[in-house]
Parts: structure tokens; C-alpha cells; sequence
DNA sequence: AAATTATTTTAGAATAATCTAAAAAAACAC
DNA sequence: GTGTTTTTTTAGATTATTCTAAAATAATTT
């Protein structure tokens, strides 16, 4: 068993590998975790003994299936939690991922069946992320950036790519959230702003770093 | 804030000091948390230096109104989870102890009042035990009156109820106090009269109108 | 390819929590 | 009230995690 400071770590360098596709590098693991690289590097020889990641000095990192199973299952934890939390206690999204952060380390097997069964298991998270099963398996769906849509198509929003709590600040005060229709006008090409017309109401105009990072599935070709 | 493991330990005096009315002790606290005197030892200091007991060398322990919200806020969480894990999720009574242990020591305040109130307010756990309000109060007190326990039940004086001088000088004769701890013997159906042990020690005979007048709580053994 | 810059690792030390063994204090027994 | 037993504390060490500063390695620039 990883302790709870192993935990953090393996969870970090798989949502690091995510994103890119060489090993995973002590500098990136320091940075999502606020700590040193020298502390980064002693965790890393400890992880590497236990067998959960694959590691030669200098050469960055990846884990080990033992490691990513243990990854997987923490990030099922974490989105079970977060769907208990918006769906039964009524959190707003942007409040729930301190929490899940710790929830996410309780133990008990038992716990997290239960608590699927209990939510009448759920496959996407608040965020729109994907929940994985008991056995680690994805479900993959119909999945856009809404700048990728064609002016007049229709998305229905079903997560954010980067989430960060200002960003969930700023959807909330546009009124854009979970299920919202949006519906691409005009695309502004001097400054690649575009047009978005929000659950067939207001028209506002909103930036590349906006439609950039959100996440739809096209209102049309739907067959998730 | 305490840490974790400065939790527990606040938490063991204060279930320690529900049991036994003096002072709570090093070995006493070492048997509960299955650990070494001398850790126990070191730990006190600390709690001490960081204001939540008092603490003088070879006199046990009492928690300060810091140490005791704490410990409050613990009972708590802890019962909390508890009526979740039972009702929501339908764990039984003898599956949700080690777990909710775990939940006891998350955070978020804002986490314990929604499910609170997810939980239609609670005041009772699934083992019976009171649920700490938010400002710490348990407002439904396990209060009977001594002629409602039956043979072999021992109740903790918590008052009487109707008051009288020459009662409470009765009662200070018979050297029975707040707190004396009252275990029922024989009932003499004839006269009404019930055998009484006073701090496990003097056994005296006791009339209707004695025992009928003495508020206790039940000393509960088997404590969470 | 040499020099510079950036990244990563090592060395040595700090803090939190724990342990065993020995010493000190308190409680008990006769 | 002196001696024995029990309880508690101290002393000294260990493990996990972290840090800063210096050294080693890799990457980049010219």
C-alpha cells in the first residue's frame, strides 16, 4: 500500500503523462505538488522500490501498471466524490475539488462500490470528466472543444479542459454551466473572438482562452 | 489547527474522560491508541504548549474549551459519516467504525453542515450516541431517572428532579454526589425499595421516593 | 565543440511521530 | 514509614517527508 504522500505523487505524474506524451519530469512533479525538485527526486527513488513507477536518473518517469492502477483508482475516488458532492450536498462545481482532494484517500473498497451504487453510477463528473469503473475502464464520449465547432452548430456543455476555480467563476457570472446549449454566431477573425449565443438567449462575444476550454458534445450528431 | 494525529489523541481524552471522572492518564491514553507511554508522553507536551490540555508532569490530563471544540467537532463528523454509511449507503452498524474514523478528519466545515442537513439533521447516531450540534451542544441528554434502570445498569448522577434541603443533605450522608456513579442491585418488590452500589463500593437500600428523584445518564460501555 | 544555461541529483540538516531502555516519581503494601 | 511495584518521564535513536545549497548532468546556444 502507497502511504498518503506516495498517493499525491503517483496521481501527479499521471495527470502530468497525460498531457504529455514523453516521461514524466521532476520539475513538472515539483511544480504541480508546490515542492522542491530535491524532494521530488528522493520520493521518486522511494516510488521506484516500491515498483510503482519506472525510473532512471536523469530520464524522467513513468508508472508502472502497479502505479497506474493505483492512479486510477484514486481518480475514480475523486470524481465519485466530487458527484456526491454537487449532486447530493449541492456544492457548486467550483468548490468541490479541495475536498475531493482529501475524500479521495479514504481507504475502503467497500466505500467506493457502495458509493457508486449509491449515485447510481455515474460516468461523467461534475467537470464533465470521465469516471472510471471498478476495473479502471473509461467511457469515452462524443467530445469537442467548443472552438471547434462550425458557426451555427449548437454544443451542449458537458465539462471544462483546464480547470481552475477563476475560470469556474467566470462561466458562472456568464451563466454558462453544466447543460447550457451554446450555439456558435459569428467569428470575429481579427482577434479570433467568436460569438456565442447561450441557451438560445443572450449573445456575448468570448475570447480564444474562452472557447478554448470548453468542453461540448455537438447538439446534432449526438450519440453518446 | 491540529494535525491528524494531534486529533486522535485530543479525541482519546475526551472519550477517557467521559468514562472515569478524574483525570484522564498516560497509560490509559497509550492502551486506546495502541502506542508506547513514551509517545504519549511526547504528544502531551505538545497539545500542551499548543493550548489544547492541561498538562502537569505525572498528573494526567484534562482537555482546555479549545481541546474540548475540538473533540466535539470530531464526535461530530465522526457520527455524522456514521448515519450516512448506515442510512444512505447501507453499511451495517458493525462495518462503519474504521471508516468513518478516516472521514472524522476531513476538513471542510462547509462539508459538515451540508451533509448535515443532507441528512435531515440527525441527533442520533446508528449506535445510539448523541450528534453534537454545530455549536458542540448535544441537545438531547441520555437522561433517565435512577428507577428506570434496571438490576446490573449503573447511571452517572446528573441532578435530581424535584429539589429539596433536607434531600440534598439525605443524599450528601448516603455520599452521593454529581457524578457518583449509582449501579441498580436487587429490587425488593414488597416495599418498592431498590439495593443500590454507590461508586462500586457501599450497598445501601433506597425507597421509591429516593430513586424515583435521582437524574442519571446511563454509563454507556461499549462506546462507539 | 565549447560555453552557457537549465535541470536534476546529492549532501546534510530539520520536523513530526514513533520506538526501546533506563531513570524518576507516585502509589501501594506490609 | 520503608520497601516494592506501577506509572510516567527522559534519553537517545529511527523513519518519513521535507528543505537549502552545492554538485553533477543534460540541453541549448554560439
Amino acid at each position: 500500500m502507497p502511504t498518503r504522500t506516495e498517493e499525491d505523487y503517483i496521481k501527479a505524474i499521471y495527470k502530468l503523462a497525460e498531457k504529455e506524451k514523453s516521461n514524466v519530469n521532476t520539475n513538472a512533479i515539483a511544480g504541480m505538488l508546490n515542492t522542491s525538485a530535491a524532494s521530488v527526486t528522493d520520493m521518486l527513488k522511494k516510488l521506484k522500490t516500491k515498483g510503482f513507477i519506472n525510473y532512471k536518473k536523469y530520464k524522467g518517469v513513468t508508472l508502472t501498471p502497479d502505479g497506474n492502477r493505483i492512479a486510477t483508482k484514486l481518480i475514480r475516488k475523486h470524481r465519485l466524490w466530487e458527484y456526491f458532492l454537487v449532486h447530493k450536498l449541492k456544492f457548486t462545481w467550483d468548490q468541490v475539488h479541495d475536498i475531493a482532494e482529501e475524500l479521495e484517500h479514504i481507504q475502503s473498497e467497500e466505500l467506493v462500490s457502495r458509493l457508486d451504487h449509491f449515485l447510481d453510477n455515474p460516468k461523467f463528473d461534475p467537470h464533465g470528466d470521465p469516471i472510471p469503473n471498478a476495473e479502471g475502464k473509461f467511457t469515452i464520449r462524443n467530445q469537442h472543444i467548443l472552438s471547434d465547432l462550425f458557426p451555427g452548430e449548437t454544443g451542449i456543455v458537458i465539462g471544462i479542459k483546464e480547470s481552475n476555480d477563476e475560470f469556474l467563476r467566470f462561466l458562472s457570472g456568464e451563466k454558462i454551466k453544466l447543460g447550457s446549449e451554446l450555439t456558435i454566431g459569428k467569428i470575429i477573425h481579427y482577434d479570433q473572438s467568436v460569438e456565442v449565443i447561450i441557451d438560445h438567449g443572450n449573445n456575448v462575444r468570448l475570447g480564444q482562452s474562452v472557447v478554448g476550454n470548453i468542453l461540448v458534445r455537438k447538439k446534432i450528431l449526438n450519440y453518446e
